[in-house]
DNA sequence: TGCAATCATTAAAGCGGTTTAATTAAACCG
DNA sequence: CGGTTTAATTAAACCGCTTTAATGATTGCA
């Protein structure tokens, strides 16, 4: 690759006035500026990126730490966030650099990215890398909220326990007392938020909780996310008696209505049912229209986007924001 | 942010001997390591990887140009395909720098990427692009051919043609002599290899092609893929004969089935379906299974990620390579 | 015509690392 | 013990660009 050098001895200039030419942050006569640029295009110069970056101290590119499973397919979820992400920042010409490498257990491996920020899904307890970023003076986004809870970290999450609480006020009122409730794997914090908020609903409409059967997501029982619903529903059915049935996902969903054909039970006549999720984004496409919750996963990729870009322009930003879920009733609920 | 300098200064050492602590490519003693690391511990200090990136003139990033429609959900190919290369250039220890901005018109602002090498979506004809890549020297391989065809480009694609005319023969020798075709839009290449796969078939079971009523996605028309499925099976239903339809995805196989539930045909009995890809990977989870074409996008992505890496080895690695696309039988068909 | 103001250009000093060639110190050996 | 290896460290050049301060060349104005 020809370099700044190259051309700059070809047109005759120097260096300073390569740059200029194509930085254009200073006048550069148009004689001067068109024999620059032609030998440049005769030599196929190109600035160097980085050259660029470590002259500037700026990368015009964000940093995006996704974990991703092993087995891993990425979610849905991930996904639209992802793209929420990708929308804001290549709007104000940032690119992304994706990360889903395993942390290097030896910080000596660990070197500085090449990033003027870092949007962080999913962080853990105690983040280690939160604080590094902040000792880098790295501004940083996270996408789910730090645990602890830390006022000085930028942030932004959904309620997952507004969320069941709604879904759960709604069908109460609507006259459903007994659901099944399928929760997603138990030891995650989003399952706790829901069933916190699910009760809480039941409190205030004073019906008692054990009119709800909680069940969770097994992943060594489940092979797939239809199965669970699929294979729940199959069981519960005779077992305890419930009116409503409160999914995970659409994907549950979609086992869910399986079940129901087999079973020849009628939605929504006979069974009503609701998505905490919609994963797949399937809920106008399935037959019957599936009342969902939309999670709005590309808003929050998005705000994060915008908070981080806003982060970057001036450090002292700080904002911790919770998306409203959207409850979205469609044609697989009714009221008793 | 502390420098190696400040270091090396603190430590009482040269940054050459900072450099070799931490990059491990020369032995340093002991007491020196331990030094070191102690003094980079308390100054916070990390390997600025852009200008170990400028010394060293590698970054151990992956470029991937993606172009995103302006309205623009990512379409579940390039997601799946997107998971591929994160899969296989994580496995080697890169990671990837997502672009998706438009290209600048204006060639002075276009600088060469922080990059060891490009996968590249969708390459349009005559990709300018493509010879600028090869310019600067960069490896690059292509997810989709170069048109015009090019035997010194490496790309990995499916083979369009191949899996229309296995779809046309499966259904053909299973009695189907009627069908309906619902191809994706008039425009793209992709309709164009199906449509003379399936004219193929036809042709080799010397059956004539009008019995073929083909159709295509209008985005004016259908505001979903699930629309196109379920107005073209609406509007066709009484007016041709058919007992199949081939379906561009699982999403319009989707409103197909919402239409056959609404005019009471039974599926497979009346009809058989098979979708021509299985975008939303979800042919497992309707009712009835859907038989579809496993396009393993996902592989697609990988393989270009394996062939990438591999030029970046050796740059003069060349390879075109063709996936195979697998008809999965499921229940959605049957023999007349 | 002389002096200040303006404009275009350049030389050189960074940015924060790596690496080569040279130097010093320690170890080995007959 | 002198001479040769070997190992550890360093100084300085370099990667390719930006930017500051200095230098000339022009222009404006009285």
């Amino acid at each position: 690759m020809a370099t700044i050098d190259d051309v700059a001895k070809l047109a005759g200039v120097s260096k300073g006035t390569v740059s200029s030419v194509f930085s254009k942050k200073r006048p550069i006569s148009q004689p001067v500026t068109d024999r620059v640029l032609s030998v440049a295009k005769e030599l196929g110069y190109f600035p160097n990126h980085i050259a660029r970056s470590l002259a500037i101290k700026k990368t015009m590119i964000v940093g995006l730490k996704m974990p991703i499973s092993k087995e891993g397919s990425t979610t849905q979820f991930e996904i639209q966030m992802l793209n929420g992400v990708i929308k804001e920042c290549t709007k104000h010409g940032y690119r992304i650099l994706l990360d889903t490498l395993p942390e290097h257990e030896d910080l000596t491996q660990f070197s500085s990215d090449p990033v003027d920020g870092v949007i962080m899904l999913n962080p853990r307890k105690h983040d280690q890398r939160i604080e590094r970023f902040e000792q880098m003076r790295i501004p940083i986004v996270l996408v789910g909220r730090p645990d602890p809870l830390d006022s000085s970290i930028s942030y932004v999450d959904n309620d997952n326990e507004k969320l069941a609480y709604e879904v759960g006020r709604y069908l109460l009122t609507q006259g459903h007392r007994s659901m099944l409730f399928l929760n997603s794997s138990a030891n995650m914090t989003v399952s706790d938020d829901r069933l916190s908020g699910m009760k809480k609903a039941y409190e205030e409409q004073g019906v008692p909780f054990d009119n709800v059967q909680v069940m969770n997501f097994v992943r060594k029982l489940h092979a797939t996310p239809m199965d669970y619903g699929y294979m729940s529903m199959m069981e519960m059915h005779q077992k305890v008696p419930f009116t409503a049935v409160v999914s995970d996902t659409d994907r549950v969903a979609l086992g869910i209505l399986r079940a129901t054909r087999e079973l020849g039970v009628d939605v929504p006549k006979d069974l009503s049912i609701v998505a905490l999720s919609n994963n797949v984004r399937l809920a106008e496409e399935m037959t019957p229209k599936l009342t969902s919750v939309e999670l709005s996963a590309e808003t929050l990729g998005a705000e994060a986007g915008r908070i981080l870009i806003q982060k970057m322009k001036d450090p002292s930003t700080v904002e911790q924001l919770i998306i409203d879920a959207q409850l979205i009733v469609r044609e697989s609920t009714r009221s008793l």
